[in-house]
DNA sequence: CTTTGTGCAAATTCTTTGCACCAAA
DNA sequence: TTTGGTGCAAAGAATTTGCACAAAG
C-alpha cells in the first residue's frame, strides 16, 4: 500500500511533503530523529521547514501512523513500523536497534485504557560489546 | 536499609546531599521531574542546586540505584524502585501511574547485553476516563 | 594537599509558538 | 473564500557545561 493511501485512511491529508516524510520513515528504519529526517531531505526539497518534520511527526504519532520513540532523554526518534516490537538502545554508540518480543502480561489497573505500549532496553550491542 | 547503606553498596559516597535527594525519591513513589525535586527539597536545602539534583539523577542512574523514566517527551521523571514493573502516562493529567506486568519473553539478538528494561503505557486513566 | 561534591551562570539543544504566506477544497 | 499546510524567526524549556569554591579523605 502506498504512503498516501495509508495517511489517507488515517483521516490524513496526503500532501506532497506529509508523503515525502512518511516515505522515508518507512524505507529508513533506521529510528530517525527529527533532525535526521529533515537533513536527509533538505537536499531534494529544499523549502523543507524543521517545523514541519515536528509538525507532521506529532500529527501522524497522534493518529497512530507512526510511534514515537522517547528511550533517549534528549531527542524522540520515530518508527513507522507500528507492529509490536522493542527497541534496543546501545549507550555505546547510540544506535536503536529493533527486536522481537511477545506482549508482557500487564496488569493494568480497571479503569486505565492504554492505546501505545512501548518495551525498551538499554545497554551495549553487538559492535560495542 | 537506609538511603546512605543503599549508596554505599553501590559505590556512591552518600553526601547529606544524595542522601536527601535519594531519601526523597524513596519516600514518594510520584515519579518526580528533576524540578519537583528541587522545588520540594529547597526550602530545606536553600543553598540547593538544580545542578546537583541533574548530577544526583544522573550518577544514581547510571549506578542502577535509580531508573530514569523516558515516558514523556519534555522531560525525565525518576523511580526510587528498580524491581520490575510498568509505567502508565495519562495523556490528560500527565500523572505516571505504576503497573505490574511480567517481563516478556524478549528474543534479544545475540551479542546485545541489556542493562535496563523498560515497560510503558499511554493512554488514559481511571479519573480522565 | 589532592580528590570529590556543590552551585552559579551561561550555553546548548530539542521542541513549540506566533504569525504570515501559500495552496487546496 | 475559507480552511488547512508550510516555513521562518523567535520563544520556551529541559539539561549540560565551564568554572570556581567548598568539603572531605
Amino acid at each position: 500500500m502506498t504512503s498516501a493511501e495509508i495517511l489517507q485512511q488515517h483521516g490524513i491529508r496526503p500532501s506532497l511533503t506529509r508523503v515525502m516524510i512518511y516515505d522515508y520513515l518507512r524505507e529508513h528504519r533506521t529510528h530517525p530523529t527529527a533532525d535526521e529526517i529533515y537533513t536527509a531531505l533538505s537536499p531534494n526539497a529544499p523549502t523543507l521547514s524543521k517545523t514541519t518534520v515536528y509538525n507532521t511527526m506529532k500529527l501522524l504519532s497522534a493518529e497512530g501512523v507512526i510511534k514515537t520513540i522517547t528511550i533517549e532523554e534528549q531527542q524522540a526518534r520515530f518508527d513507522a513500523c507500528i507492529d509490536t516490537h522493542g527497541h534496543f538502545l546501545c549507550k555505546d554508540c547510540g544506535k536503536v536497534f529493533d527486536f522481537d518480543t511477545e506482549l508482557p502480561s500487564m496488569k493494568i489497573p480497571e479503569g486505565f485504557s492504554p492505546t501505545v505500549t512501548e518495551i525498551y532496553c538499554i545497554g551495549r550491542c553487538k559492535s560495542c560489546n
